[in-house]
DNA sequence: CATTAGCACTCTCTGGCAGAGAGTGCTAAC
DNA sequence: GTTAGCACTCTCTGCCAGAGAGTGCTAATG
């Protein structure tokens, strides 16, 4: 419902503002742009965005602002992704070419290559613990004493722990433990293991054969704590190059909420949707983002989130690179992940 | 060599420009601790202890600011430790308590821990990968498809992975096979895995048993980038509340090494004494760090780095707090790991 | 002879003020 | 409907004066 010419308007003005973080007034914009018109004329067009909310001005004789409404449009009508240099792709690519043991590592890299290719912050958040589904245990005896206790989960993830042998139990017996919790388990996700339906459980055992409680309850308490420890985080300096974060006070507040994983996970947590989704400065729920945006995209296999990417940066973000960063960034991670997680 | 009257001034001195973060002058000095000398006999020591090193003046009519050369002194013969409390100890020993499988959580948590009762950064180095000495080698067949390989050291780390059992290779030749390398690796620290070894084990092998390459080639990669992969980091933000990093460029420098992870590894590295070392302002090897100290202390077994951890913070940096926080840590983390690492 | 009071001097910091610069809204002309 | 012109507003910068804190030096004191 915007005239093309207040559209072709707001979308400089936002572009320019997007790059230059200053008030963009009427002269500067058609100086800058060849727009055809004069600057009294965007004047009056500007003073009409302004009226309608897409435009705010710091203070009386400013240029203006894009406002929360104003990015809105331009993210949802106005702008177009803005593809990747080969360059920028390949250093994306190349951070997940490792083959490396540990799905970690994947992510650690990924979130770094990610925050250096948008030059704003990275989030990422690897698979839930909870949501893994028990396949296996198994109890490989290291020698007369310990015994290491495996357990395998359909994503491959292994739990394991060296506990000792409680004494006169043969490695047959062990071999038999084993596949009996792997009978009774099988299928059970990580998250239904609770400390209840292990007494079930231990009731079946001779009282010397319980000695995989232990085990069992610390796995309890990591599936609790897990929640918090699948977060990774890239270029949290990124923020300070930004001159909306020259105050100090936005910096640490923002900076203190980045360093609560609970708080990490939150944000990541509602995104569903394996398409971009961008939240834009008020929507956050938090009163520190007002600032901020956060581009997201998430994947899932079979009902279960794998993993939620995102980037997070001023709401003066380059939103047509990071939607293309992102972009990318989502299809390579799914490609390399189906091929370590079977 | 200094007079008592003189250790007395720099003492006070010190410690309070350690609180108020503001130069001190002879008058304040006066009126603040009972030292029963007059301002202007002040004024003449702190003349003395300006021209031997000890003080600094930002500007001529400005109060003294402690040197490198104060604080070493201030470390070395006038600080004592100052015990934490009860509640602050027990913040710390309980971030250990959680008995949980994965050794990363225990340092993650050290780390957070120190940081919020040190009030500065903390740093925690894990031990080196490449120094864990090689015990086992298991293939466990996970069905007739795959097999996990298994690589078992002596802290009982293990390096994991899903490989796909090539056609035609047996249960039993499995189990010869993990038995062969089990023998003959057998007490080799994984540094001393290169490729070049491997090449001639791989030489005693059929063709079709090769499959353990991909394994390896992986397990070396990850030796060399563990190096980077074992510092654990926490507080960041501690750095912002205090007044000498109100220049965002100096936050941005600092902050931005500390992404690195080579940078923070290279910190902690040369720390070997278990016993605390100081390192202050300008001891340091980088210039960014002109302006920080760092209190570290390390732990060994058996000849093998288990782990360092360290605390930075400004040169005017709280050390008899710090110190007794770091002391305290050390002897907690080692009593844990003497539990976990067997 | 060490200590101290007094004093002139130095340097920073703060607030007020003027002028430059950038941008606006309004009006009148095209 | 578009544009040129103009008065007006607001911020930013630099400058200056005065306050405040601290120093070094000198001379008096116990």
């Amino acid at each position: 419902m915007l005239s093309e010419r207040k559209r072709t308007i707001l979308k400089a003005l936002i572009s320019d503002y997007i790059q230059r973080a200053e008030p963009v007034g009427s002269r500067t914009l058609a100086r800058r742009y060849n727009l055809g018109i004069s600057p009294a004329t965007i004047r009056n067009e500007m003073a009409d965005l302004d009226e309608m909310g897409y435009l705010e001005q710091p203070h009386t004789s400013a240029g203006r602002v894009p406002s929360y409404k104003g990015y809105r449009y331009f993210v949802d009508s106005l702008m177009q992704a803005e593809k990747l240099t080969p360059q920028e792709e390949q250093r994306l690519s190349k951070s997940l070419q490792q083959r490396l043991a540990k799905i970690d590592t994947v992510f650690y890299r990924a979130s770094r290559a990610l925050s250096e290719v948008s030059h704003y912050i990275s989030l990422i958040m690897g698979p839930f613990l909870g949501q893994q589904i028990f396949r296996q245990l198994r109890l490989v005896p290291l020698d007369s004493q310990y015994v290491m206790v495996l357990l395998i989960t359909d994503t491959g993830l292994v739990q394991n722990r060296i506990v000792e042998i409680p004494a006169g139990v043969s490695a047959a017996e062990l071999d038999q433990i084993a596949r009996l919790f792997t009978k009774l388990l099988a299928g059970v996700p990580l998250e239904d293991l609770t400390s209840s339906l292990l007494q079930e459980l231990y009731t079946m055992f001779s009282r010397r054969n319980r000695f995989l409680q232990e085990f069992f309850a610390d796995l309890i308490t990591n599936l609790a704590a897990d929640e918090g420890e699948r977060v990774y985080l890239g270029g949290t300096t990124n923020l300070l190059k930004h001159p909306e974060f020259n105050d100090m006070e936005k910096v640490r507040g923002l900076l203190g909420l980045l360093e609560e994983r609970e708080f990490l996970c939150s944000l990541l947590a509602d995104v569903t949707s394996e398409d971009i989704e961008i939240t834009i400065g008020e929507e956050n729920k938090y009163v520190e983002m007002k600032e901020c945006s956060i581009v997201t995209a998430s994947y899932e296999i079979g009902g279960r989130k794998v993993y939620t990417i995102g980037v997070l940066g001023p709401t003066r973000m380059d939103y047509a690179r990071v939607v293309s960063a992102v972009d990318f960034m989502r299809k390579q991670l799914s490609d390399t992940l189906r091929e370590i997680i079977r």
